[in-house]
DNA sequence: ACAAATTTTTAGATTTGTCTAAATTTTAAT
DNA sequence: ATTAAAATTTAGACAAATCTAAAAATTTGT
């Protein structure tokens, strides 16, 4: 009979996806988030959302009213986070220290985001030399829970002519990464907009030294930091 | 509807760590393990086994006719082998890379162990050179499932004089270990036995360059190989 | 060999996470 | 403001993995 019994509760596996996907679907804000909207993003049913949704408000994860959709407590958002940086830098270790491709790494790091091990991850952490972005751009959440915003841009939206470094993107898909492979187009290579075509909003680009055509569907999916 | 189905079926957790007792408790051999034995050290009930026992024999891993206990199939010791592969690279890799102490890592690989990829154990074997001892000098099956058994003695069986150097402990147990740690025994230490006292079976031996005396209970759960 | 002790299995219940189908609530449209 | 459509919840069911208690089979002791 301990007195703050419930602050290290076993979370399974199932609960923990929830709470990713909640936090993934902008559910760290205040505004909730839909039923529907958890169920077809995790790829089960709404009434299976709704028994889950209860319990994690028993759990004190997330804010429940029927009807009303389901919003991360603060401790909601605490756990999100520590899945998230459990996740990437998970992530970062498959294409660092075990040469995977960036397209192969989301499937296993699904996987290993679920070890539970506090030690694991802080020496992991140390040995990756305490990674502030994911192979796909997108920032690890450090310890304490903070989050490096990195001010960015998708690449559709940059003016003609500017300048900028692709810093990630915002299609994780093995296609689509598949398809940055093969046209040589990494994070961290320079980018600049030579032109743009009014009919099909397709992009004429410079990737470092080569300039190639890409449509709208790619550029609203790569991320650029503007030349600072 | 494919010819070879049921070869690479999804094994649940609680399946492996089935197939893994029943190995341990020599389960690999024609001798069948009793279901008390299997429920006593997997910290359950007799009759989940005989359950369990059933649904093994029906994906073909296990021997199983009712009150003549379980053995494993060919395809059953694949697949312990497999897992056990994976169980002592992870160990390795938790020494090795993020600086564990032994004591530490059998709780964590008992997670990693069920991690499915084939490409991230073969990837982890390169990483880590091929080992073929993890930390506790128990061997590392192949991915073919090859084992490299070792001519070992438990230092308690050493006749009095002869020199050996260890590479193995029977006892896995977080006490035992760090008693070891304490006393400055390690893998690859070289130890003679110098004198038994016939009294309470006590050795005095000596430790590389230093002289001490351990309990049998000590030196019966302490593997030595002979000078070669 | 036969009764007693032990081991193993069966039967029925429980928990977790899921589903379907029906009922209810909310939202949107006219 | 009603009603139709959409979203959400409830109720009841299921599979996996476990348990307890009782029944059945095997082993052991004399």
């Amino acid at each position: 009979m301990q007195l703050w019994g419930n602050i290290k509760e076993h979370m399974t596996r199932s609960e923990e996806n929830y709470i990713k996907t909640i936090f993934h679907l902008g559910g760290n804000t205040a505004t909730p988030i839909a039923t529907n909207a958890i169920a077809e993003q995790m790829q089960t049913k709404p009434s299976s959302v709704t028994d889950m949704a209860r319990k994690l408000a028993d759990k004190g994860l997330v804010h429940y009213k029927k009807y009303q959709g389901v919003s991360l407590t603060d401790f909601g958002i605490k756990t999100a986070l520590s899945i998230i940086r459990k996740h990437r830098l998970w992530e970062v270790f498959l294409v660092e220290k075990l040469d995977f491709s960036w397209d192969e790494v989301h499937e296993v790091a699904e996987q290993l985001e679920h070890i539970k091990s506090e030690k694991l991850i802080d020496k992991l952490d140390e040995l990756l030399g305490h990674p502030k972005y994911d192979p796909h751009g997108d920032p690890i959440p450090t310890k304490d829970g903070n989050f490096m915003v990195r001010d960015k841009q998708l690449l559709s939206e940059m003016p003609l002519k500017s300048i900028g470094v692709c810093v990630g993107v915002k299609d994780t898909s093995t296609t689509f990464l598949k398809f940055l492979d093969k046209n040589n187009i990494a994070l961290g290579n320079t980018i600049q907009v030579l032109e743009k075509e009014d009919f099909d909003m397709s992009l004429y680009i410079q990737v470092e030294d080569r300039k190639l055509n890409i449509s709208h569907q790619i550029a609203s999916n790569l991320y650029v930091k503007k030349n600072d």
